[in-house]
DNA sequence: TTTTCATATAATCATATAATAATATATTTA
DNA sequence: TAAATATATTATTATATGATTATATGAAAA
C-alpha cells in the first residue's frame, strides 16, 4: 500500500503531474521543463529527483544536457494509472497549453542552439503574453 | 487537472486510503473506522470530511450513528481509479488486516449493542495482540 | 429534561512539503 | 586550464498537513 500512496502523492502536486505527463509524451531536458512550466531550475531538478527516486524515470546525458523520460516498463499499477491519466487529460487546458509551450520551446532551441535559461524564459513569457492577447 | 490532483492527494495519505478502501467495500460508521485503524475519533471525522467535501461519499444518519459509504456513481476518472485500486490491493496485507479487524468489530458491536469507543478500542487492541502472538 | 453516546468542529502544536536563494558539480568551449 | 553552460544539492523560509486536546452539537435513553 505504501508504494501506491507514495506514487499518488507524487502525482498530487500540479507541477509534478505536469512534468510527469510531459515526460509521458517525450523525453525532455531540465531547461525545457523550466521553460514550459515557468518555474525555477532547482525546483524542476528537485521534482525530477523525487520522481526519479521513486523509480519512475530514465535519464541519459547528452553533453551538458540531461534528458529525462518515463521508464518504458513501469510496474503494473503505475502504468495503468498513466493510461487513464492520458485518456483523462487528453483535453485538459493546462496540459494542452504545456504541449504548445513545449513546441515553442523546441523552436527557440533550434533557432539559438542554446538552452540559456534567462533569455529562454523571457522568450516563453513573450509567447505566453502573445497567446493571451490573441484570445 | 486540479480535480485529478486533488483526488490523488486525498488517496496519498495511508489513513485516508485505508478508510477509502474500507468504504469501497461497505458502509461504515465513525466508531468502526476508529476501531479498525486505531486512530482517534476527531482524526477519523476530519479525514471523512475531507473525502466528503471532495464529493466522494454518501452519508446517512441512523439514530446516533452516521454511516458513510462511497458514492455509488463516482465520476469517470475516480471510478476507474477505484477499480484498479481494488485489483491492486486485493492481496495487500494492511487492507486484509483491516478487513479482519472490521469483522472483529462487527462481532463486538453485536455482542455489546454499543459503539463505546474506549472499551471497543481496548477490545480491538487485545484482538490485535492475540493475532500477533498467534503468528 | 438531564445524562449519555456518537460525531463534528475549533484551536493548537509538530511535522512535512514547497519554494527560493546560494553554492557545488560536471561538461563543454574558448 | 579558465570561463561558460546545464544541472544538482544544500540551507532556509513559508506554508500546508497531520495529530491531539478541548469543546460543541445532535440524538437517544434514563
Amino acid at each position: 500500500m505504501r508504494n501506491i500512496t507514495n506514487f499518488l502523492k507524487l502525482l498530487s502536486s500540479e507541477s509534478r503531474m505536469r512534468i510527469f505527463m510531459l515526460l509521458a509524451n517525450k523525453e525532455l531536458c531540465v531547461c525545457q521543463i523550466m521553460g514550459v512550466l515557468g518555474i525555477s531550475q532547482p525546483l524542476v531538478s528537485m521534482n525530477l529527483s523525487l520522481l526519479s527516486d521513486a523509480g519512475l524515470l530514465d535519464e541519459r546525458r547528452d553533453g551538458k544536457l540531461i534528458f529525462y523520460s518515463l521508464k518504458n516498463s513501469l510496474p503494473h499499477f503505475e502504468s495503468e494509472v498513466v493510461g487513464i491519466l492520458k485518456k483523462q487529460l487528453k483535453n485538459d487546458e493546462i496540459l494542452k497549453n504545456d504541449l504548445q509551450s513545449l513546441s515553442d520551446c523546441t523552436e527557440f532551441q533550434k533557432k539559438t542552439g542554446k538552452c540559456d535559461m534567462k533569455t529562454f524564459l523571457e522568450f516563453m513569457e513573450k509567447k505566453r503574453r502573445k497567446r493571451y492577447v490573441g484570445r
